[in-house]
This record gives structure tokens, C-alpha cells and sequence, in this order.
DNA sequence: CCGATAATTCGCCAGATATAGAAATATACG
DNA sequence: CGTATATTTCTATATCTGGCGAATTATCGG
């Protein structure tokens, strides 16, 4: 019981959904998550954190970075299927649709310049 | 989005799933959940609100007493999903199946007894 | 109309949570 | 090896949430 609670726990924070809207195109860097949301370092950290315990994301590293994206292979069915449903329910609405524009740029970048931004501030 | 968000928020507590998986059977009035959960009527009923906010059940008044169900049609069709996935996943947690044992034994009692039983605490 | 009672709303408190900044960790590159 | 840097962990803080009891509302039965 705790397990499932624990999915709608992190499913019911806007960041957090985002993240996991965000990856559905293919997996992303912390950086290129910091630009998206627009938060510090340390709270995206957190949030990946939350989202990957419930295994809503899964995490690999290369080198300095580490990327995030769906899990491949889920044990409980009802994750890829609450999955499914978090897409459909949100890619329509204007937070979404506003984050799929910002992430087009944001793929498109030199990701060392942009760790380098978030940095600087 | 908000929408959303809040039928996640409304599902990541212990006690407003195990409200959800009650009425699950037919409709269940208030002092019945209070004596199922063992909280304050006001505890209740705030997490009765936030269900019925969330469009996740439905209210019916009859007399003194308020009848809480599952709703008979719904707007969005991820609500009806979500609480098929619901009852899918927590219908075998130990946690629900003793609480459908002692609904069993609620269900059968007398209400105007059931509702002096409580006050009386 | 009035007392009893089912349910909700309100006011408060303890514990949880989102956030940022500082410190720590890990890795690349010179 | 040592500096730079991407990420995480730790610490602090402000806000939110779940809980209860008291007050309020609505309805029944006399």
C-alpha cells in the first residue's frame, strides 16, 4: 500500500509531473531539467530523487552527467499504466504544451554551455 | 492541470484511499467511515471533502444522515480509470482487506447505534 | 418551537514538504 | 595531482497538511 501511495505522493506535485513529461521524448540531464523548471540544482535534485523512488524514472550516468527518463522495464503494471494516463491527461493543457516548445530549445543546445549558465547565477 | 494534481493529492493519503476502496461496495454514510478509520468526525469529513473535490466520490443527503459513493457518471473518463487501478492494486494489501472484513460487520449493524456508539467517546 | 443528533466548518497544533544555499561527492581534464 | 564542474546531500526555513476539539448548521422527533 505504502508503494502505491507513494506513486500518487510524487505524481501530486506540478514539478514533478513536469519532469516526467518532460523525459516521455527521450531522457534528459539535471541541467536541462534546472533550465526547464527553472529552480535551483539542489530542489530538482530532490525531485528526481522523490520520482525515482517511486521507479515513475530511472537515472544513468555518464561522466558528470546524469541522465533521466522512463524506466525501460517496470515491475508493477500499474506504473506504465498510471504513466500512460499522466500523458494524456496533461499533454493538452498549456503547462505542458508551453514545456514541450521551451524543451525543443532546450535539446537543441550545447549542453555545456548550459550547465555553464545555470551556474553563473 | 490543477484538476490533475488534485485528484493525485486526494489519493496520496492512507486513509482517503481506504475511503475510496470502502464505498467501493455501495454507498457507506459518514459515522459508517468513522467507525471504519477510527478518526475524529471532523477528520473525517474533511477527507470526505477533498475526495468529493476531487470528483473521486459523490454525496447524497438523506435526513440527518450524508451517504457517500462512488460517482455515477464521470466527466473525465481518467477518473473512472484511476479508480479501477486503484482497487486493482490495493484490493490485496493487507491493509484493505481487513478494513472490507470490518465493513462487513459495519455494514450490518444498526445506524442509529452505530452514530451513539461514536458521540459517546 | 425545542432538545437531540449527524455532519460540517473553524481554530489550533504537530509533523511533513518544497525550497534555497552550503557543503560534500564524483568525475573530467589539464 | 589538482582544479573545475555536475550532481547530490545536508541544513535551515516557510508553508502546507492531517489531526483533534469546539462551535455551527441542518434535520429529526416530540
Amino acid at each position: 500500500m505504502d508503494d502505491t501511495l507513494n506513486v500518487f505522493k510524487a505524481l501530486s506535485d506540478a514539478n514533478r509531473t513536469r519532469i516526467l513529461c518532460a523525459v516521455r521524448d527521450g531522457e534528459l540531464c539535471v541541467c536541462q531539467l534546472i533550465e526547464l523548471l527553472g529552480l535551483a540544482p539542489s530542489t530538482v535534485s530532490k525531485h528526481l530523487s522523490i520520482l525515482r523512488q517511486a521507479s515513475l524514472i530511472q537515472s544513468r550516468k555518464n561522466g558528470r552527467w546524469v541522465y533521466y527518463s522512463l524506466p525501460s522495464k517496470r515491475k508493477l503494471p500499474m506504473l506504465g499504466r498510471i504513466t500512460t494516463m499522466v500523458f494524456q491527461t496533461l499533454e493538452n493543457t498549456p503547462e505542458i504544451k508551453a514545456d514541450n516548445a521551451k524543451l525543443k530549445k532546450i535539446r537543441k543546445m550545447d549542453m555545456e554551455k548550459l550547465c555553464r549558465r545555470i551556474l553563473e547565477r
